[in-house]
DNA sequence: CATCCGTGGCT
DNA sequence: TAGCCAAGGAT
């Protein structure tokens, strides 16, 4: 009989993505960066991204010596932000403690920053023809159909058993069986509504054989997101350039530029309770506290103008409603010397590595739609 | 080990 | 439309 890894690279060979841009080099650099764009991240959203990405950073000294904002910029709107933070990180440690090459072991490519073992297979299986198995949600949900396995995905237990299953069955040429069953996972095992009469593995597939494919990966009900609130403040000063913040180095957004913020609570992202009224309401007492807090930590005189209508922003693990506040300047528009404000003209601000939302704000500034 | 970390597309 | 999910990793 047939391997099932013979199968899929006949398979792959007839059908598989062979047009994806990292699929046209081996270079380490260019296959390292597609694995890490590509986390959590659906091919097509990644694209764009890559191209521009390499074409300003094209190799590890480029990224190591970058300024962390241009890296931040290129990843602007593509969501998980660590990832860039962590891939510049990485980078410096590959010119630094690797003499620029990255590194040919399993154990030394998982100490880069964001580089965990299916990312660190993937590379070596592609980079250096390695036999070495990933196990990402396409290989994860291809393996639970074809053996039926009805535990959760995510217990520990059963991530154990999923990686010794693709080790088992990755062949020598795990480039192209990796690929394989990703494009497998994409294009025919997907999420829902599998195409199982397409699928060169139907014939051996426990899920298929007992009707139960669309039923598989089990899935737990998610409660619902909790809810946040925050205020954003659109301030220009007399240049009509307007503040931006840059975040901190961790947490949400973290490293991008974004519009100072508050929250009733005094934090920026107010937790919501089911008792909490209108939140987001323009009373006086809201104006005031949102006037001080502001003029104090920006050490600006403001005055408070307009507030914008409640938007929305859907994150993974909470939901954010917010409120543009618009400013005027009263005091020195002279801002904190601090490397964490610097006031942008429009057209800069949009160059900068911004959450999309944000970007939104500034888009719609001056012509509105 | 559970939670945190973005965003867009699909149904 | 509201919820689900994606080429995961760090803490």
């Amino acid at each position: 009989m047939i391997s099932i890894a013979e199968t899929l690279l006949d398979w792959y060979a007839r059908h598989g993505r062979h047009d994806l841009p990292w699929r046209q080099t081996r270079d380490p650099y260019r296959l390292w960066l597609a694995e890490i764009m590509l986390q959590q991240t659906q091919v097509e959203s990644a694209k764009p991204y890559y191209a521009r990405f390499l074409q300003a950073l094209p190799n590890w000294q480029a990224l190591a010596a970058a300024p962390q904002d241009q890296v931040l910029a290129l990843w602007s709107g593509l969501g998980y932000y660590a990832r860039a933070r962590n891939a510049q990180r990485a980078a410096q440690e590959v010119v630094t403690g690797f003499g620029g090459h990255f590194p040919d072991t399993l154990e030394d490519a998982v100490t880069l920053p964001g580089v965990g073992r299916s990312t660190a297979a993937a590379v070596l299986a592609s980079a250096f023809g390695q036999r070495q198995a990933i196990l990402d949600a396409n290989a994860r949900r291809v393996l639970i159909r074809s053996h039926a396995i009805d535990a959760d995905p995510k217990a520990a237990a059963t991530q154990q058993w999923l990686w010794t299953l693709a080790s088992a069955l990755t062949p020598e040429d795990a480039h192209g069986y990796n690929q394989a069953i990703q494009d497998l996972g994409a294009m025919i095992c997907t999420p829902r509504q599998p195409r199982c009469p397409n699928c060169p593995l139907a014939s051996r597939c426990m899920a298929h054989a007992q009707g139960r494919s669309h039923a598989l990966p089990v899935t737990v009900n998610r409660p619902p997101k909790p809810q946040r609130c925050a205020f954003f403040l659109l301030v220009a000063d007399m240049e009509g350039r307007i503040l931006l913040e840059k975040r901190p180095d961790f947490g949400i957004w973290g490293g991008l530029w974004c519009l100072p913020q508050a929250a009733p609570d005094g934090g920026e992202f107010a937790i919501l309770c089911n008792d909490t009224l209108q939140p987001l309401e323009d009373t006086p007492a809201v104006r005031q506290f949102l006037q001080e807090a502001w003029s104090r930590r920006l050490r600006l005189d403001l005055q408070l103008m307009a507030l914008e209508d409640e938007q929305q922003h859907v994150f993974t693990h909470f939901q954010l409603r917010f409120r543009c506040a618009h400013a005027r300047v009263l005091g020195s528009a002279v801002a904190d010397s601090a490397a964490t404000l610097r006031w942008y003209r429009p057209a800069d601000a949009l160059t900068q590595g911004l959450p999309t939302p944000i970007r939104r704000i500034l888009r719609n500034l001056g012509g509105g739609r």
